[in-house]
DNA sequence: CTTACGGCCTGTACGC
DNA sequence: TGCGTACAGGCCGTAA
């Protein structure tokens, strides 16, 4: 699932059930996720009360009072389920590996079938200095993203428009989703030469992955096979999706006539149209 | 430094 | 029905 704005719209479902919270148990029903679960994890995050549940990129950072940030990512397949007055009792599903319960009676369960998601602990005070978060580029709903940015990160690359906006270093928190929607939106290739996006069109890109990213927002994510947020509620934006997916599908771009086309690039799905971006 | 690729996992959809 | 294959929203280590 997990792209920015359905890491936004998670964070934004389990925030409630964590701040101002403390953590009454914790139980961890694995050792590791794709990397291995830190020395004494459950013990350190019993007791803590929650202070703030914040997202940087596609990481969820959930502050502890006692100085140390829980580290989350849902990779591919992670997701939490809020199970309101503990719900569930003893009885688990496959693939729940770590279970939350706050001093309200609460649960919260993190599930991830694939484990390609993470879980760790690291110190509040050097978050952004955290290796996950070290070399992130900037985030893109914010003031520091801008066409300046965008085009100074992808001045002289060598790789193509499409490859270059999945690294995080670029731009954080887009994915093949949004990276494809984005591109067309903005009316670029992704087979372009990074390097060959000057300061307009990197203007109308910057433009455009905010746009797509704030309307994805807005819809709770896109939910394709597994459910987004954390009350079980359906994301609905990909119902919006220009090109994703669509193969074959008339262009929707307002007098384009252009077919949507389907082509690998590294390894990875990509949509667009061969009419209009250019 | 940058870039491309394989591997990590399980679940699902599809063709035979 | 069963079985094999390909593919899926991400990231990291390695090699060139």
């Amino acid at each position: 699932m997990p792209e920015l704005p359905e890491v936004e719209t998670v964070r934004r479902g389990i925030a409630p059930v964590l701040e101002g919270r403390r953590l009454h148990r914790v139980l961890q029903r694995r050792d590791d996720l794709r990397i291995p679960f830190p020395a004494r994890f459950s013990a350190r995050l019993q007791g803590q009360q929650v202070t703030a549940v914040a997202r940087r990129a596609k990481y969820l950072t959930i502050a502890l009072d006692g100085g140390e940030t829980l580290l989350v990512h849902l990779g591919m397949s992670g997701r939490f389920v809020i199970q309101p007055g503990g719900a569930g009792g003893n009885r688990f599903e496959a693939h729940d590996h770590v279970v939350l319960d706050t001093d309200a009676g609460d649960r919260l369960v993190f599930n991830d079938p694939r484990r390609f998601g993470l879980m760790t602990l690291v110190p509040t005070s050097d978050l952004a200095a955290a290796p996950q978060l070290a070399g992130l580029g900037p985030e893109p709903l914010s003031d520091e993203f801008t066409g300046e940015v965008l085009a100074a990160a992808l001045k002289g690359r060598k790789t193509t428009l499409k490859a270059a906006l999945l690294d995080q270093k670029v731009v954080a928190g887009l994915g093949n989703i949004y990276v494809s929607e984005a591109l067309h939106r903005a009316g670029l290739s992704p087979k372009r030469l990074a390097g060959s996006v000057g300061a307009a069109r990197a203007h109308r890109l910057a433009a455009a992955i905010r746009a797509v990213l704030m309307d994805a927002v807005a819809a709770g994510g896109s939910s394709l096979k597994d459910y987004v947020q954390a009350d079980g509620t359906l994301g609905y934006f990909q119902h919006s999706f220009r090109v994703y997916d669509r193969a074959d599908h008339p262009c929707p771009t307002k007098g384009c006539g252009g077919t949507v086309r389907h082509m690998v690039q590294n390894g990875r799905s990509t949509y667009y149209c061969p009419r209009c971006q250019k």
